[in-house]
DNA sequence: TGTCAAATGACCAATTGCAAACCAATTTTG
DNA sequence: CAAAATTGGTTTGCAATTGGTCATTTGACA
């Protein structure tokens, strides 16, 4: 007699099928938070009001935003965490980058650059890390391993460690060339898409291989280092 | 070592700044003092005020102010030693912009960076380069070669070999990178070390070195390429 | 009249933030 | 040297906020 409320999820299996228009209102609002986000007034990593707020500011009911969040939700616009808020997950590289190096490299040529930079910086730093920024390696590497089911946690950190490592190197220009090409990778689609892949079991995996590369530099093994880092 | 900068946030995040580490808050305080740090308010070794000085600044709870601190921990930019206080542990040295970053490379330095780029730079080189290209690069060499007695002509040409090889990578990224590091090649500090090292014969062997590199190139031979570059 | 989106209201669970007290290490002071 | 003050580290309890869920009522429309 009703089906108002929450579209629960165990009862509607398939609910997703019909997108696009919830009711009249539902379809209304969504169409204008859609747009909001897409249109960048929102930005990847802000929190939406609550939802009821949004409803008073839509001088709509509650149900209905939900209803609203709910559509977002599906196409992955959003998250929204309990206790915490509701926070726009879109990061749309294409706005204003549009002819900026980070939009003209793909996945394989990121990958080339990786591949040209790290060994050789891997090398310096084996050569020339401290014992506090081994220790700082580490205490990243710790935090790193805290983070299977975090993928974005997991991807902080993991930057935090390659750069952490470009610095051990001590040399400012290689640190420098790091630098650029974690500019594209961190806002690369490719990394964003990786993200989402990211299963704890391959996150255990890249876990095992930094582990290997960290000892590798402390023992200042050169050899394995570099193998580490090409596996 | 104050001036904690604007604290201002009138009880309504309203227009959100940017979130997405923590609570509102606490990611709020975060990015602020995160950015005292990063723009140089606050300096390597400088001294935090207490956490509950801290608190009382930003009119919250101490736990707060905690929580902030150890996200900033986590990014290695502070330092917390129990009874002393928390100390900003953050190299400018090691972020600095372009342009600076002419000035604190050594020669040994760049030959490193340049050693890590140039082998699979050539290697992709070697793969992609177009017709055009090659006849392109062998055009520079040929000017190259009529070079011997003027070394800032022979200094430009040799850019520009350079950089028509790295363009040939078809990898823009690679580009990018080796243009990093052709303006610190480029850059004044070394117009001495040229004069002074730079003899017609020395050219001479240069210019056999980028003969044999360019036939290498022309005859796609990988191997031979990267030989004689790393010569 | 029956249907169904919308609205209402209440409650739950997770998270965050606040407050207060206490501990441990360090520095300052007498 | 010893006591006091300062500082970060930790724990506990509580309240507010937020998304998640359910039951029920309202109102428009066929």
């Amino acid at each position: 007699m009703d089906s108002t409320g929450a579209e629960a999820k165990e009862t509607r299996p398939a609910a997703v099928s019909r997108l696009g228009e919830g009711g009249r209102h539902v379809g209304q609002i969504t169409a204008q938070l859609r747009e909001a986000i897409r249109s960048g007034i929102y930005v990847h990593g802000d929190q939406l009001p609550a939802e009821r707020e949004l409803a008073e500011r839509f001088d709509t009911a509650r149900s209905t935003i939900r209803k609203v969040l709910f559509n977002l939700e599906s196409e992955g616009l959003i998250e929204r965490r309990v206790g915490s808020g509701t926070f726009v997950k879109y990061d749309d590289i294409s706005i204003g980058a549009a002819h900026d190096i980070v939009s003209r490299v793909s996945p394989l040529e990121l990958i080339e650059a990786r591949l040209a930079v790290e060994p050789h910086m891997i090398r310096l730093a084996v050569l020339h890390a401290t014992a506090n920024e081994i220790k700082m390696l580490e205490a990243i590497l710790n935090d790193l391993e805290q983070c299977r089911h975090d993928k974005e946690a997991f991807s902080r950190h993991d930057s935090m460690f390659h750069e952490w490592l470009a610095r051990s190197s001590k040399n400012p220009l290689m640190l420098h060339l790091y630098q650029q090409i974690n500019a594209v990778r961190g806002h690369d689609q490719w990394d964003a898409m990786k993200n989402k892949i990211l299963s704890p079991e391959e996150i255990d995996e890249y876990n095992r291989q930094h582990r290997a590369l960290f000892e590798a530099i402390r023992r200042r093994d050169i050899a394995d280092a570099v193998k580490q880092i090409n596996d």
